[in-house]
DNA sequence: CCCTCCTGATACTCATCGGTATTGAATACT
DNA sequence: AGTATTCAATACCGATGAGTATCAGGAGGG
């Protein structure tokens, strides 16, 4: 509970330039860059440690700062984490819709979804560190209510993005199987989660076109 | 390090009774029993704070035991937690037999795989504890090459129970779509644990008929 | 009945870590 | 320039928890 629940001291009514967010707020850059590497390092030290086992000492010092710069941005060991998410999230979204996104509408459904089966394989493999706090977070959103909340709302971003696609592939056709667009949703989260475990600690089970194969038969 | 590693004592070379173990070992009942209640008491406590946030004060006092108990038992909170893995795989590799056991060679191809996948969303519900501390187990060995070897040992005998039982529902023929017995056990766990992940998190996504219906569709 | 072990309880150590109080330097304000 | 303010560094605190040393009481063997 720092400053960064900014007890707003009421600010000179007499802004110098009316620019935007007023008040002299030139050396700003400087600490929203002490932020950034502190949600970066976060990332890192998270990943390799898990939430539990990593100390802020060690996040500090990944981002070459101290334990004070985290207090000083941040109120908490949680909300450093949660801040991180919410940071990755948006990284995240953007990735999953530029793979979901591969051949534009029109190509046909069969090779599309072989190819998007084998980029969001791909995608595994290099998000490796996003997949581990994602699972450390989900975790706790399973024994914690606050985080489940947080997790959800996370999540549904997530699932709208992939509900879009669903429907730009299907358009008014009816899903094969009487699935829903939610349980296609559902459907492929569980893969793409499911097979990232089994491959991060066996690589030779999964093949880079298996989660395409799987996708297409489904979509007969 | 306690007397777990056994510093066997030259034991007198006169046993009194022929039997067996030799040295009265009558008193051992009290032993095991003590071992068992840990073994239990940790696979609570262990699902319960995860394996880094509990303490082994936690898992003693659930058992109803001091930290004395433990560390005479094993040799620290690691062996702890592969010992009481190791007793749960036996358990549950059991339980995966008898749910695809369901029924016997011979029903319908299509209703078999419906009524497996019915059960396993069924034993989701049911082995909550035993999904998360699979899920901790999971990250660790990620993370530590030593925790990986006893994951993936583990993990072998899960898939030979799931592999077995393939065999016998396709025998001879090929499987559909040109998969290997390898690639549907990869599938069938990675969508038990995907779906597992979504479900525990907000349960009104996984419908209990969605797997069954996944892997009816997968084996046209 | 004594006398050893065995084994779990108790009491401690020591390191770690989240969080706080305080400081000092750089920056903005007047 | 001089003063006020912001922010990260430093030093510190209290709690926690893994692991250890020691102890006590009960069981087996004789």
């Amino acid at each position: 509970m720092r400053d960064v629940k900014r007890t707003t001291v009421p600010k000179p009514m007499i802004p110098a330039s009316p620019d935007a967010l007023s008040v002299g707020r030139v050396r700003r850059p400087r600490r929203e860059a002490v932020r950034r590497r502190l949600l970066v390092a976060a990332l890192h030290v998270f990943a390799e440690y898990g939430f539990a086992s990593a100390s802020l000492d060690q996040v500090a010092a990944a981002a070459g700062l101290t334990k004070g710069a985290i207090y000083s941005n941040f109120a908490s060991k949680d909300e450093l984490f949660f801040a991180m998410m919410t940071d990755q999230i948006l990284t995240r979204v953007e990735g999953v819709r530029a793979v979901l996104a591969a051949n534009p509408a029109g190509t046909p459904r069969r090779r599309a979804l072989q190819e998007i089966g084998r980029r969001l394989t791909e995608a595994f493999v290099e998000q490796r560190e996003w997949q581990l706090v994602f699972l450390d977070f989900w975790q706790r959103a399973v024994r914690d209510d606050e985080v489940r909340t947080q997790f959800l709302a996370h999540r549904r971003v997530l699932r709208e993005a992939i509900a879009d696609r669903v429907d730009q592939v299907f358009g008014t056709d009816q899903i094969p199987g009487g699935f829903s667009v939610d349980d296609v949703v559902t459907v492929v989260l569980a893969l793409s989660n499911g097979l990232a475990i089994e491959m991060y600690v066996d690589p030779g089970l999964v093949s880079d076109d298996l989660l395409g194969r799987v996708l297409e038969r489904l979509s007969r």
